[in-house]
DNA sequence: CTTTTCACCTGAACGC
DNA sequence: TGCGTTCAGGTGAAAA
């Protein structure tokens, strides 16, 4: 299943490949696929088409292309609409109310989840349909379609109005010290980079500091500049609860699935039932380098799973072989102590883990 | 409000 | 061979 780096793959595939372009048309092939969209497939593709998809943008395992340029019914006869909306003047920008984000533009977005078999393919049109295609949208430049094929249908597409994203205290507090502008050089949410890949990097757009509605309740994930170390500390600490169900909480931190925590805690050395409320700051530290090394070792391989249904956004296979030092590992030796790693029911998942290794604490 | 549980879905793997 | 059961997983609604 996609994790947070085959995700961060399928965004800079759509950066590359979809950005920038006009919907022609969509075609939803499995009403499913779009449940997630109250209004409807009709309303879902009436949304879309004309549009021209803007910078692809991700937090956790959710990606969005906001929405640009005014549908065709609404644009003025003759007059070519602009290719980006104006951004907002300080000057003519009503002010939010105290401690309220910058005032920023509103664009729909056109939101995808992947799931647990989601794939976002990029194809000629004159490709055969896959076995599971669930949504196509064309374009009016006749190119590639970006096709939505989903197995088990767990992820989703829809289209969704954005909303301001919430900064971080601190982020918000020294803008607001020193900037006498309000719109002033707003911080902005960037995945950290770790490959740069030419072509694929969130390019400035005022459209990114907003969020989907149904992602703004969504923590930041580790790999966003603007994640707060230290607020997620402080997060933790209140918790009552032990450590990998505050790591798979998407309301304290987000895109860390049921893999990735087992490996991310192995490194760490941390057991996944310790107590929360047992966290000290360098241990907080240390489970979060281990998180943050976990996903750039992956990204870095271009997108890890060992799941077949994985597919990058070129259609090509994007995993490979990577090597787990405790997931799916029940009875096979720990590579630091070679003690058996044990696998315990969690959940109704699994987790897996070194009992030399990993000590509650 | 906080924390836990369950449903959603389908194909692979397993058991009889 | 064939058929039934279990498992996997992220997310959010529902329950506790």
């Amino acid at each position: 299943m996609p994790e947070l780096p085959e995700v961060e793959v399928v965004r800079r595939g759509l950066q590359r490949w979809a950005s920038g372009r006009r919907i022609a048309a969509v075609e939803v092939l499995h009403p499913r696929a779009v449940r997630r969209h109250v209004a409807g497939e009709r309303d879902f593709a009436a949304r879309l088409v004309g549009r021209v998809l803007g910078p692809a943008l991700r937090r956790g395992k959710y990606l969005w292309l906001p929405l640009l340029d005014e549908p065709a019914q609404d644009a003025v006869p003759g007059v070519p609409a602009p290719s980006a909306p104006p951004v907002p003047s300080a000057q003519s920008a009503p002010l939010g109310r105290g401690g309220e984000p910058p005032d920023v533009p509103e664009f729909p977005c056109l939101v995808a989840h992947l799931g647990m078999s989601g794939q976002l393919l990029v194809q000629p049109p004159e490709a055969p349909d896959e076995t599971h295609l669930r949504v196509r949208l064309s374009f009016d430049d006749g190119g590639r379609e970006v096709r939505f094929v989903d197995q088990r249908t767990f992820g989703g597409l829809a289209v969704e109005p954005g909303v301001p994203a919430e900064l971080p205290a601190g982020a918000r507090q020294s803008r607001a010290a020193g900037a006498a502008a309000p719109n002033a050089a707003a911080p902005t949410a960037v995945a950290r980079t770790v490959v740069a890949v030419p072509g694929t990097a969130v390019p400035e757009h005022p459209a990114r500091l907003m969020v989907p509605r149904s992602v703004a309740h969504i923590a930041r994930d580790p790999m966003d500049e603007l994640f707060d170390d230290a607020a997620f500390h402080r997060a933790l600490r209140a918790r009552r609860t032990g450590l990998k169900r505050a790591l798979l909480d998407q309301t304290l931190i987000s895109g860390v699935g049921n893999i990735y925590a087992d490996e991310a805690l192995w490194r760490a050395r941390l057991h996944y039932e310790r107590p929360t409320a047992t966290m000290t700051r360098p241990l907080t530290e240390r489970l979060l380098a281990a998180v943050r090394a976990v996903m750039e070792a992956a990204l870095e391989a271009g997108g890890t799973s060992f799941d077949s249904l994985y597919v990058n956004v070129n259609g090509e296979s994007g995993y490979f072989a990577r090597s787990l030092d405790a997931y799916g590992r029940a009875g096979l030796p720990c590579g630091r102590c070679g003690r058996a790693i044990v696998r315990e029911s969690f959940m109704n998942r699994s987790s897996y883990y070194c009992p030399r290794c990993q000590r509650r604490g």
